[in-house]
DNA sequence: CGTTCCATTGGAACTAGTTCCAGCGTAGCA
DNA sequence: TGCTACGCTGGAACTAGTTCCAATGGAACG
């Protein structure tokens, strides 16, 4: 058996609280004190049970971290800047891979109930009404990356913006015929608050202000994937009067876009402009050109909006970090 | 405050042991007591601590894995196999992200030490001799993935093999000038135990087995990235009697000769062929001929082998998946 | 020498569950 | 009717820390 703060005390010839405070580094303690329980500790190989410390605490130095296909690089990268700032504050993280709405919806409730975790990151998925309310009522901060919800604290970008940047980029390159390709309008996982339905509202608006036509044949929504996007795109430019240009809701779609680009031996970007979302790790291999946003900084900085409420603040408003046009070689002026 | 078991127990009349039955759908509650017991429950919209049943229980239900550069689409996808067997099973997933050596070693060490997960899995990290020790004098049950060490079980594959494979599928195709790609031969965060050096030893005995010289100036080592492997690559196809096919071991640095290729204007595969290694997703993207492991099965496999150690079992020997060539597009026969 | 004060110390109480043993009541049986 | 057996129940003890209050002892000071 593992040896326990009493046995410490008791071959120490000291008290419980003593060897608490030490543990604690406590200045409480003397120097001649500190140094006998400090080789008792050593002696006996005792080390502190985190269990029973978390236990009395109350507090489990632990986040746990909600995505939906944490596979999706875009994902990856910001949980990367999460664990980072996490691992610095010696705090763990659990993470939670949502792939299916039942699982959405257990991951939620379960997080609301159990106090397995301080705070809750709950990424690119809203929580219903109901379910802000279940974390306030169990006192869990929550902090939200890439969505709202009513209440909440947190880091997202103005994909409104983003979505009107990247077709006015292709609007300035005399493309007039700009197609969209992005997720489903409804989806139960993310109950449709997608960044891709506002990157499609700056899409419509950029168009509108530049007197463009909206045909609603140019929008086509897939599931998040690049196959799904692939065989839209075909679809799109197989149209009698197909697009000069994709703009695509993020760059695994616009990926799917490149695809049937080659599938069809259409020349990119001579023939076809396509511009993606993110600017994830193989954009810049691709040459695509894209929106960038800051990944895993909004991971790093929605760890810092929990840590102040973790410190007793109160829920901090949402934030926005800037995104910015990168123009590499899918793009230019329509020959 | 929070309802506790006592609270709950006061309120329905009865004991604590009655209500923690009816918790723990323990047969020895009559149907009346558990009906009242559960009433009260939610009346007093009591949730059990979680904190408080694993310090009494002495387990986590939780499960750390430690990764070198999680954002390596192999390592993802293998946590994606390790996050949904846990996940199926009621456990958590704390994630560990090592990019640094000294880190490496702080995981490691407090892994061992702390109760805070009831086992570990290590993902392409060889643990030192005396960190195994330290594992098994906690009894912490240790999986690994993708490495070996003395007396600790895990999933990989037979790596040499691997390499022959895909050097061999060159050879077959007529080449006899094939260089190799792969991590570098001394790395501290791995302690030198990397599947690269496994990759370049099936490299070697499959050219050797083929009367095949073995020039050294064909066997180039760089940091696991694409950057690096591109200039590695272009470093190779520069040199006077440059190779006509390059087998990187993995497909990142696959990746990294592609651009290498392209930079130069050496057709693929017409002029040289490129094989990887691991199959990651964006391989069949590029077209990428390469050597595939399963990576999903290997975290699912190495999380039951865990399940295994914690249900009391002594440790199972290591094991092995197998592995598949994939040919498509970046290797051709030699024209 | 008595008093005050402060640094240091000891340990009971607390965190919220689980476990296990003793006890109780009733049914079954002789 | 008495005895046994068994289903159900109550609650003390336990998990291993932290916290806080009271106590102790020695120095400083009048």
């Amino acid at each position: 058996m593992a040896a326990t703060i009493r046995d410490v005390a008791k071959v120490a010839g000291v008290g419980l609280g003593t060897v608490s405070r030490v543990l604690n580094q406590s200045p409480l303690v003397s120097a001649a004190t500190r140094q006998r329980v400090l080789s008792v500790i050593a002696e006996l190989r005792y080390n502190p049970s985190q269990l029973a410390r978390t236990f009395a605490l109350g507090k489990t130095l632990t986040v746990a971290a909600l995505a939906p296909f944490f596979t999706r690089p875009s994902v990856v990268e910001r949980l990367r800047g999460v664990e980072a700032t996490l691992a610095a504050a010696g705090y763990h993280l659990v993470v939670f891979n949502v792939e299916a709405v039942a699982r959405r919806d257990e991951c939620l409730r379960d997080a609301a109930r159990s106090d397995r975790a301080d705070g809750l990151l709950i990424i690119s998925l809203a929580p219903r009404p109901a379910e802000v309310n279940a974390f306030r009522e169990a006192g869990l901060p929550v902090v939200l990356i890439d969505t709202f919800a009513e209440g909440l604290p947190g880091v997202s970008i103005d994909d409104v913006a983003g979505g009107a940047l990247a077709t006015n980029h292709l609007i300035a390159l005399g493309h007039t015929r700009i197609a969209f390709i992005g997720d489903p309008q409804e989806d139960p996982l993310t109950f449709n608050f997608t960044s891709s339905h506002d990157r499609l509202l700056g899409y419509q608006q950029a168009l509108a202000a530049a007197n463009l036509p909206l045909p609603s044949a140019y929008q086509r929504h897939g599931l998040h994937g690049r196959y799904e996007a692939r065989v839209l795109a075909r679809e799109l430019l197989q149209l009698p009067e197909p697009p000069s240009a994709i703009f695509a809701a993020s760059d695994t779609q616009a990926m799917g876009v490149l695809e049937a680009a080659r599938d069809l031996d259409i020349p990119v970007p001579q023939a076809l402009a396509v511009v993606g979302f993110d600017d994830i790790d193989i954009a810049e291999y691709l040459g695509l050109t894209t929106v960038r946003q800051p990944l895993f900084e909004s991971g790093a900085r929605a760890v810092e909006l929990l840590f102040l409420m973790l410190s007793g603040a109160s829920a901090p408003p949402a934030e926005q970090v800037p995104v910015e046009l990168v123009v590499r070689r899918t793009s230019a002026p329509l020959g």
